[in-house]
DNA sequence: ACTCTGCGTAGAGGA
């Protein structure tokens, strides 16, 4: 097992040799080595290693016996198991085991197809294809469920079988039926006899006999072997071990039981799978073996594993979470996508792999230049592959690639899973990420199809603490263990109820049989990843008429074209609804909507703040219904579809909604699939009607794996908020329309990058802003209905260059009402006033000093400020659901919100500027926080002039901003906005002091 | 140098 040859260890030794903030450390069972230093010599390695912070004490590993291959560099995480002496650790052939990245668990699957090709396993990690998987494979599946079922309710007659196998077509969530046909399937395989005593051993003399079914589909994972999986059948058995004539009386033990319902191959693979789910399962109940259950023969093999299996499944392992780990490589400052392990040259096994396209593509996009002289059997398989794309797709394909890894590793470093196991309840509960010591109360109330209802309460041992300050919240992803971290990850599920002294949830698995134990809680973010956006990529550079045209438009930029005369596609008899509709509508709109009717590709449409995007996107696919034409609507969040569809909903126009019901807007609910099919969807042509009935289908750009875009294709695909969403995602819809529409505007924020790197070169461009080039798919929506005349002359000044208007002359002059404003004795009255629109209250000379923590940015002054002006205006008369208070740091927002707790200010609503776009309020309350001059402490935030522009256009009548001037000129955005202020004598200088 | 939304998973089997 050769697979490291060409990991350049030089890689890593520019590191500085300090632990990030968010790598755990500890000593003991779990622990967890920071790798100093790796000192390599012939057929052996040593690590310095430490699991201090400090790095201090170090104690030393040896490595030996084939160990030394381990790809362990310096800065990576190591969990050693074994012994050490004084601090001296060894792990040869004989004894102990390194896990390498043992945070990064790794599916039981993926370890045992590596064994064939590591590539694949690498690549299969990257790109999870969605095809829906073959007929074979829908096939095993449903075999997998009736057996289990049939387990589960102990009993294998042919009556209950075939009424089982009508249950799982019924309840097969997701229709995944309709890519099949279901009544091919082949249920004798499980027949009686066949299935239940199973009691042969064939490589001893003992005898196992099931006796009991502990659990199915058991979810684990092993922060101990970095392994994770879903096991069956945890099956209780007896072993009965004759020795020297001697009758012993029989042993119970509890072993993980894997069913194969194709061919009996007993291969390395199903062996070695098995292998792996007791070696996670170790903590549980420490089985010493495994079984693996062939269907279609009836065969029980009893799988033992030896050290070896171990060490070399476990060694495996580790060069794959490697692969994994270390998918970019930094050469010279730039981080480049690293090589995967080599193409096998052997035909047989890859011609049917999954990943051979994605193989040949990253070989040809990113590894070419590297290698020498390919064998030609390879040649000829990547020409098969790749061949119809152009370098220029191939550098556009890499440059994603790379882009996306480095994002991913910024994420994986910020929300792993890890503090699940490595933090205990206790210190979770601090940063207000977990509830532990719960007791299971009451009976489990099974709500649905694999979701329970569980209630806990807090243990007697626990403090007295309530459950109300958690930090968690209802609709909040959770995931439940053992309060010892035994049984880690048991189920994952939703916060439904918390009150102070229980919470309800709902899960994905019954606990009721460990009621008893005690559980911990803990948010959970979640393994994000970004396998959309990779499958995205891989799709793109397909060998099919669809993604040939969308490479056309999105790579190669081809310039969109549009027909002449729209009498060709308006149908005569929408002609006069049409013209109804556009009666509604201002110059700019109605432009919009015949670039759309005219397009061959693609429109995008420019929305500038207040200029009624949601009223367009709505009036557009009212048109396009009355067209007849199918439209697929989405946007990257939920809220914004589902802002659509409650327009939409208005004017009676049908649709379909896609997506999780806990994530659905209340009153779009009925339009969702899961409560159509509560209303009884039980054939498939009543499926297929379900999914084609609507011209009009609305989910967001992630929802794309649904099902129906297995068949289903549109005339049209809307995206909303496009100008936010990143590349690989927004590509994701478009593949299943013929034409798009792309709305926003990239004068407003960009794509979310945490990566800054990731950033710098390009990951933040929009698709929308990428087409733009092509003005002549461009219309602007510039007539805006939100901002009166002096509000919006600062987003002109500062963006439109004066291409914003106002819709009307009463949009122009709205203004505040404060009814009061006589009964209020303050200095900055004239500020306050609803006649000056706008006004920069500068605090350079109070002072309000920022305060920078490693939670954020806050200015104690300014919000107490705030809360001050709050008082007056609302005793001026002010609503407090007509005001917004915004700021750029979420650290500050707390210190407002901690001075708003009083029942006068409920309403008030206090958030981000990022999480205000897209919305307004009348009077709005801006904070600028920052006052530290120094050239090197600038924050990012307030350079970025599309922030402060989507700051600056939230507000209807009035908008007060607060901030230190003379600071905030070092931003230019900031300096220009002042500028223009201080031109329009817009900035108070008075002394606030007063306040 | 502080901005944060999307995702249900791990495995189903065939040459």
């Amino acid at each position: 097992m050769d697979h490291d040859e060409h990991h350049n260890p030089e890689d890593k030794c520019k590191k500085p040799c300090k632990v990030p903030d968010h790598v755990i450390l500890s000593g003991g069972i779990n622990n967890r080595y920071w790798v100093l230093d790796v000192e390599e010599r012939p057929c052996q390695k040593t690590l310095t290693i430490s699991c201090y912070k400090s790095l201090h004490p170090t104690e030393t590993c040896l490595l030996k016996d084939g160990w030394e291959m381990t790809p362990v560099f310096r800065g990576d995480v190591v969990h050693l198991e074994g012994q050490s002496d004084g601090g001296s650790w060894l792990v040869d052939n004989q004894q102990g085991f390194l896990v390498l990245l043992p945070d990064t668990l790794i599916s039981g699957t993926s370890v045992s197809s590596s064994i064939r090709c590591m590539r694949r396993a690498v690549l299969g990690d990257m790109f999870k294809s969605f095809d829906g998987g073959s007929k074979h494979m829908l096939n095993g599946t449903m075999v997998h469920e009736v057996f289990q079922r049939a387990a589960t309710a102990n009993d294998f007659s042919l009556e209950m079988l075939s009424k089982l196998a009508d249950q799982c077509i019924q309840s097969r969530t997701h229709g995944t039926v309709l890519s099949t046909e279901a009544d091919n399937m082949s249920f004798h395989e499980c027949s009686p006899g066949n299935s239940r005593s199973l009691s042969r051993d064939q490589d001893s003399s003992a005898v196992i006999t099931v006796t009991e079914l502990a659990d199915i589909e058991e979810n684990v994972w092993s922060p101990r072997f970095g392994l994770k999986g879903k096991i069956d059948v945890t099956a209780q058995v007896q072993i009965q071990r004759p020795r020297n004539g001697s009758h012993r009386s029989p042993e119970q033990k509890t072993l993980p039981l894997e069913l194969k319902t194709g061919r009996e191959s007993n291969s390395i693979e199903h062996r070695s799978q098995v292998i792996l789910y007791t070696l996670m399962s170790m903590e549980r109940y420490n089985p010493e073996a495994g079984l693996l259950l062939y269907l279609k023969t009836g065969n029980l093999h009893p799988v033992v594993a030896s050290h070896m299996d171990r060490r070399e499944l476990l060694k495996l392992r580790n060069t794959l979470v490697h692969y994994i780990h270390n998918c970019v490589a930094k050469e010279a400052e730039q981080s480049c996508l690293s090589r995967l392990p080599d193409i096998l040259t052997n035909r047989q096994t890859c011609q049917y792999c999954p990943q051979r396209t994605n193989c040949a593509l990253y070989e040809r996009a990113v590894e070419s230049n590297s290698v020498g002289v390919s064998e030609d059997v390879v040649h000829d398989f990547l020409q098969q592959e790749t061949g119809h794309l152009t370098p220029m797709h191939l550098s556009y394909f890499s440059k994603w690639l790379l882009l996306c890894c480095l994002e991913a590793t910024t994420m994986e470093a910020k929300n792993g899973r890890r503090h699940v196991w490595l933090q205990t309840a206790a210190e979770s509960e601090k940063n207000g990420s977990c509830m532990g010591n719960l007791q299971l109360i009451g009976p489990v109330n099974v709500q649905s199809e694999g979701v329970f209802l569980h209630r806990f309460q807090r243990g007697s041992s626990a403090p007295q603490q309530g459950l109300m300050n958690s930090g968690l919240a209802s609709r909040d992803r959770i995931v439940i263990s053992d309060q010892e971290g035994r049984l880690v990850g048991l189920a994952t599920g939703y916060l439904c109820e918390v009150s102070r002294d229980s919470i309800s949830c709902t899960l994905d698995r019954d606990l009721s049989k460990f009621s008893g134990l005690l559980f911990r809680l803990d948010a959970d973010e979640g393994v994000v990843g970004l396998s959309t956006h990779f499958t995205n990529l891989s799709r793109l550079m397909e060998n099919c008429q669809d993604s040939d045209r969308l490479r056309e438009l999105v790579v190669d930029l081809r310039v969109p074209e549009f027909i002449d005369s729209l009498s060709s596609v308006l149908p005569r008899e929408a002609k006069d609804t049409v013209a109804v509709i556009l009666k509604g509508l201002n110059k700019p709109q109605r432009q919009a909507m015949k670039r759309v009717l005219l397009s061959k590709d693609y429109t995008l449409i420019v929305g500038m703040p207040g200029t009624g995007k949601t009223t367009t996107i709505c009036t557009l696919v009212r048109i396009l219904h009355a067209c007849g034409f199918s439209v697929l609507l989405t946007s990257y969040t939920h809220s914004a579809v589902d802002n659509i569809l409650l327009k939409l909903k208005r004017f009676r126009v049908g649709f379909l909604r896609l997506g999780q019901g806990q994530k659905v807007h209340p009153d779009i609910l009925p339009y969702t699939e899961e409560s159509i099919r509560k209303k009884g969807v039980h054939t498939l042509s009543q499926l297929q009607q379900l999914y084609n009935k609507e011209l009009v289908v609305g989910t967001t750009c992630m929802g794309i794996k649904h099902p129906i875009f297995t068949r289903r294709r549109f005339d049209f695909c809307i995206i909303d908020e496009a100008s936010q969403i990143s590349q690989p995602i927004c590509l994701g819809p478009l593949f299943y329309a013929k034409r798009f529409v792309l709305v926003g505007d990239h004068q407003q924020l960009p794509p979310i990058v945490q990566n800054k790197e990731a950033r710098s070169r390009g990951m933040d461009e929009s698709l929308f802003k990428r087409l733009e080039l092509h003005s002549e798919a461009v219309v602007q929506l510039n007539v805006q209905y939100r901002m009166n005349r002096q509000i919006m002359s600062l987003s002109n000044s500062l963006m439109y260059e004066g291409r914003l208007e106002c819709g009307s002359d009463r949009t122009a002059s709205a203004l505040l009402t404060l009814p009061f404003l006589h009964s209020v004795q303050s200095e900055l009255k004239a500020s306050l006033s609803p006649s000056n629109p706008v006004c920069f209250l500068d605090c350079s000379m109070v002072p309000a000093q920022e305060s920078v923590e490693q939670g954020g940015v806050s200015n104690r002054t300014e919000a107490d400020l705030i809360h001050k002006l709050l008082l007056l205006l609302i005793k001026a008369g002010c609503k407090p659901s007509d005001v917004g208070v915004i700021a750029p740091y979420r650290l500050q927002l707390k210190s407002i919100s901690a001075l708003l707790q009083a029942s006068a200010f409920d309403g008030v609503e206090v958030n981000t500027v990022d999480r205000y776009q897209g919305r307004d309020k009348s009077l709005i309350i801006l904070s600028f926080v920052r006052s530290t001059a120094e050239e090197g402490k600038l924050g990012e935030l307030l350079k970025d002039w599309r922030r402060l522009n989507v700051a600056v256009t939230r507000a209807k009548h009035k908008l007060l901003m607060l901030g230190s001037a003379a600071t905030l000129r070092r931003y230019a955005p900031v300096e220009k906005l002042l500028n223009h202020l201080q031109k329009e004598n817009m900035i108070s200088f008075k002394n606030i002091l007063h306040l």
